[in-house]
DNA sequence: CCCGTGACGACAT
DNA sequence: TATGTCGCCACGG
């Protein structure tokens, strides 16, 4: 559980803005990590047992496509981005590039 | 200790 | 532009 990878992980997606979405490689690149955006997914597979919840639906592949809507089960992870001014269509984040929240730059360390 | 898997990404064709 | 393939690293078995 003291995994400061997973750890890391959550942490960044936590402070992702609501209304706002970022991508695996974005937050992998802030980990430093940038070629495992793949362990960011993984990871986040695993978020449902970190405390506080992390917003996972808030992160999207590069396209801004719910790739894990397939595991959050339904629609539930388009919803979860609407009911946050998210447009979603198709599984697809609207104006992705406009609502994308780079943790390298927001974070601007 | 070795192998397979995976919520991705970049590059090559 | 679209499709295919490789790389990447951590975790489970």
């Amino acid at each position: 559980m003291d995994d400061n990878f997973f750890e890391r992980v959550y942490e960044v997606a936590r402070l992702i803005p609501v209304g706002r979405v970022t991508s695996y490689g974005a937050i992998a690149a802030f980990l430093g990590t940038k070629g495992s955006s793949r362990m960011v997914g993984y990871a986040m597979q695993a978020c449902g047992k970190a405390l506080p919840p992390v917003p996972a639906h808030r992160v999207v592949n590069r396209q801004g496509l719910l790739t894990a809507k397939f595991h959050f089960g339904g629609n539930l992870m388009e919803e979860l981005l609407k009911s946050e001014g998210v447009e979603v269509v198709d599984d697809q984040v609207q104006d992705f590039k406009s609502l994308f929240w780079d943790p390298s730059v927001e974070l601007a360390l």
